[in-house]
DNA sequence: ATAATATTTTGACATTTATCAATTAATTAA
DNA sequence: TTAATTAATTGATAAATGTCAAAATATTAT
């Protein structure tokens, strides 16, 4: 089922080829430009996310315009807009960095299979403790350290949980970096030219190098 | 079973009298004094806690000794470590704030029901769900409200959610006041005394009297 | 009760971070 | 390609918040 990425994280590895096609019709796969919102936030939708390709950013969109990025998602990973059996009210908005394509899953296909597959809801549970946990190593960082070290932190993100190499061209703009780092977008320059004069990364424009992945852990345990 | 309180929160309002047995041993009853740690964040354990009477406070502690309290629990509230499905290491410390008593559930019955009962699941899901989006919303106040905004925030918690009533003698110190807000005890004592010249509040040691909600409200949603 | 200890409050000052305006670079549209 | 628009960068300055030390209160143990 080609919306599924073989791998230890996805939720969906313990449903049968059957349970699958119940939960999912393939012709439900939707795609998106960039910049298209997929979820919006305080909305209603009563659907779940299995993102197939490209990149999404999650974020709120807070008072006085400042948006929080939480996260960025990319293929296999599965994400609900945080109204799941909880009123269909969206707590976040899903936009589209790159093209994407995506599965749209009806909530309610997913505790049908609860009962005749317990080990599903473990999935999704275990899915859901994850996400509180990084929310709450989150909320510690972006709280107690400084901005060096958020900066840091967000490069690291990107190198290691989303790119998967030094060398990347970054999908997002400075003020979106910004956002992921909880500071202003001048800020966030300031800190990037630092790391430059430093011979930590090299940067041109969207295109970033790590050259000194030590420090940038150094900086951002201890920032 | 006097472990459970009966309201809507209730995640276990959908189990029989015969599965409420099942998850609890009545004997199970753990009490705890003030300031006893009741999970430990980085240690391994499979239990779930239920409380049954007391207050308590969950909290991350950060790096520096700084710590930031996620939440206070009191009577009828679920709540697991961030272990759970998930590896068995708890991701915060709870520790007692009053005399607690509270059951300790271990985390491998809750699956077990889940094949008979698949609206516990789905209790679960939605109990994690809640959980997720008010750290959310913690997130986003934390990060982008001035401390004016996060004090009367902390203080309307207090109110709502605790307390219950405008006037009450809280069982946090002025330290914990400032780790719920994410800010230092000094910057906390200040906020507090402004709040006071501006008869917001009335204080007398532990003892807190909201005397303008109104003006609380607003300085929350605009600080 | 009294001393000892811990907590709360206050003040002076330093640091971190944001804001605003101006400039430069990059992207998009005609 | 060139103009128009948007994004990125830099500098000067202001605002928010933290640090440190001291004084005042409250709490605990003897």
């Amino acid at each position: 089922m080609s919306c599924f990425v073989e791998n230890e994280a996805n939720i969906f590895k313990s449903l049968s080829e059957k349970e699958l096609h119940f939960l999912i019709d393939k012709k439900q796969q939707i795609k998106y430009n960039v910049r298209e919102t997929i979820i919006k936030q305080n909305t209603s939708s009563t659907f779940v996310i299995c993102m197939r390709d490209g990149l999404a950013k999650v974020f709120i969109e807070g008072e006085k315009g400042k948006n929080l990025i939480v996260k960025i998602i990319g293929r296999g990973d599965f994400i609900s807009g945080g109204g799941l059996f909880n009123g269909n009210v969206q707590h976040f908005t899903i936009s589209a960095l790159t093209p994407v394509t995506c599965c749209l899953i009806d909530a309610s296909k997913l505790s049908n299979l609860f009962a005749e597959n317990n080990s599903f809801a473990v999935e999704l549970l275990r899915n859901h403790t994850k996400q509180n946990n990084y929310l709450l190593s989150k909320m510690v960082s972006l709280t107690q350290k400084y901005m060096p070290g958020r900066v840091a932190e967000t490069l690291l993100y990107l190198k290691d949980e989303i790119y998967r190499k030094s060398q990347f061209t970054i999908d997002l703009s400075r003020q979106e970096l910004a956002d992921m780092s909880n500071m202003t977008k001048e800020s966030l320059v300031r800190i990037l030219q630092q790391f430059k004069e430093s011979n930590i990364i090299k940067t041109q424009g969207s295109n970033i190098e790590i050259l000194d992945e030590g420090s940038l852990i150094h900086i951002s345990k201890n920032g």
